[in-house]
DNA sequence: TTGTACGCGTTATCAA
DNA sequence: TTGATAACGCGTACAA
């Protein structure tokens, strides 16, 4: 059994409110038996329980984060910067992996609600609204990052995909390329329409055509997604001069494609991802992409999460907050050949 | 405020022991209450609160996980098997990270001890002895991943790290090779220990001499120290014929830097990394490593936490339990020229 | 400056 | 089958 302030108590011959005061500074103790009952705690080596502390306060001091795995290197960036803040606010994590399995994520909502998690924050979820409701009724402050739902009423935190895209497709347009096409995620939802707009915009935006036999969509957003929607697009006899992907990974998936298929990049045919993932530094040739903030949006996801469940959920302005990226230009882009 | 056994037993007309035992399945409750009691929570939006029931019964379903970085393609998974272990069995995952920093990691195990985590597993960290102390004295059973740690008393999971190195040398010498290098990590402890002796006994066991001048270290396990290594390795004029790494990353900067330097892999050299980190089969060329199950490590590792702590930390025999792993020959690696 | 008494929400013991 | 009461460890009015 840990030591309790009780225990303390009886050896200091005092009351165990006493101690209690004497270990959380409060001001109406004398400097003598503050110093103490100090001492005899480590001795003891006392350690608070921050379970009875929280029953008897009703707040937990822990946020909940929600992600599909645990692994996935878009999201990884993403929750070390929220556990960042909340290590420096003295908050703890709780974190769970969906697996985009609903029941799994309600079972996790639900376990989130029993532990009386101060808030949660949800990585790039299709929440069922219905969840969220259970969690608003228990007057858990929410935070959605990379909202996937178009109507939104939660506060959340994201990137500019539609910017991004644009800027993306500008400097292949700068480049001089005109058949640029799509590799899109199938799954992906909003972010992919967001970027596909972006894409378009800048196709009118140069005064060309959008041409719709120039989108495809791979099955997911892994590189195996990208390379099975560039191979629908070979196949199809479509050879653009310069693909943009929905991300990084796909465009990875896809340029090993092109490579084997004896298509050089970017001299045959350029390439860009999208989030800047560590590893697209790394592929031959270098990944022109997208930066993402990740961290950043971390950061600020787990601020506002912060600051909502200070100012006591009631003045909660649905704020949503799109951090800009940049432009990283690397070498599988270049200019449109003749 | 949220809804607590005593407002249903408020509404239902009876007591709150009779409502806690409804909701828990108790044996002596007649059907009739108990399907009222239920049916009066369902409509409350009953969420029984763990807080309480945590310091009641002082056990508190949560498990503690340390690691260096959240977002670590090597860690990445590990993680998400504890994870998938934990929410089957109902627990919650605590998940902090130490940035290989002391304090840090003091106030981490600090936080975890005030909520009193059912047990801690730790990811590669050279953990400072007292930090385990500190645990110990809490009885809080402590799981080590991937154990830096020479003379070991905890219990702990991890990979053959020896074993690995061994085989990926082997592979090497089967092709031809003979003027093997290993670019080892400066800070990586015992991990590097091991796998430089799987290195060094494969050459023993192929009748071949031993020799330093082949060995370099980089400063990290990133890509950058890999690019130095080899950089090093270059500048000092050695021209091995293949290179084992201490890890995928290493071995994605190194193979960079060969390229750069007009060295075709494998043609010229031949390399492997160590890990196989998803991203290793999208370099070019593909690289050929040394596959570690680390979801399986995972798994295996908040499994034995679970059991130590059911066990209650009595007969703990301090088990460690290496899994093996296995050679993924890809195209990194060629016969030796000549 | 210190102590008494109570409550946070739940479970367990004992009695009815 | 149900209920009254105590207890988990801590914080806090209120009293001394």
């Amino acid at each position: 059994m840990a030591v309790t302030i009780k225990d303390i108590a009886d050896i200091a011959q005092v009351s165990h409110t006493t101690v209690s005061r004497a270990l959380r500074n409060h001001s109406a103790i004398s400097r003598d038996t503050a110093v103490r009952i100090r001492q005899i705690a480590d001795e003891l080596g006392y350690v608070p329980n921050s379970i009875a502390r929280g029953l008897k306060s009703s707040s937990s001091h822990i946020l909940g984060v929600i992600v599909h795995r645990i692994d996935d290197p878009s999201w990884g960036a993403v929750v070390d910067g929220i556990e960042a803040v909340l290590q420096a606010e003295a908050y703890s994590l709780f974190l769970a992996a969906s697996h985009r399995d609903p029941v799994r994520e309600k079972a996790i909502i639900r376990n989130m609600c029993e532990h009386r998690v101060a808030g949660v924050i949800i990585c790039a979820s299709q929440v069922d609204p219905r969840q969220l409701q259970q969690l608003q009724q228990m007057s858990v402050p929410v935070v959605l990052v990379g909202n996937q739902v178009k109507e939104t009423v939660t506060p959340s935190v994201g990137h500019d995909d539609e910017n991004g895209s644009y800027e993306l497709t500008r400097h292949l347009l700068a480049l001089g390329h005109t058949d640029i096409g799509y590799l899109g995620n199938a799954i992906a939802g909003k972010p992919n329409d967001d970027r596909l707009i972006g894409y378009r915009r800048a196709l009118a935006d140069a005064g060309l055509l959008f041409r719709e036999e120039l989108v495809f969509a791979g099955p997911n957003g892994l590189p195996i997604g990208g390379a099975l929607a560039v191979e629908q697009c070979l196949r199809l006899g479509q050879r653009p001069s310069a693909l943009v992907c929905y991300n990084d990974m796909m465009a990875i998936g896809a340029l090993q494609v092109l490579q084997k298929n004896g298509l050089r990049v970017p001299q045959d045919c350029s390439i860009v991802g999208f989030g800047n993932i560590s590893f697209s530094a790394y592929v031959t040739p270098p990944l022109t992409t997208f930066h993402q903030p990740k961290r950043e949006i971390g950061r600020a996801a787990a601020l506002l999460a912060l600051r909502l469940l200070q100012a006591g959920a009631n003045d909660a302005a649905p704020e949503t907050r799109l951090l800009r990226g940049e432009l990283v230009v690397r070498a599988s882009t270049g200019p449109a050949a003749g």
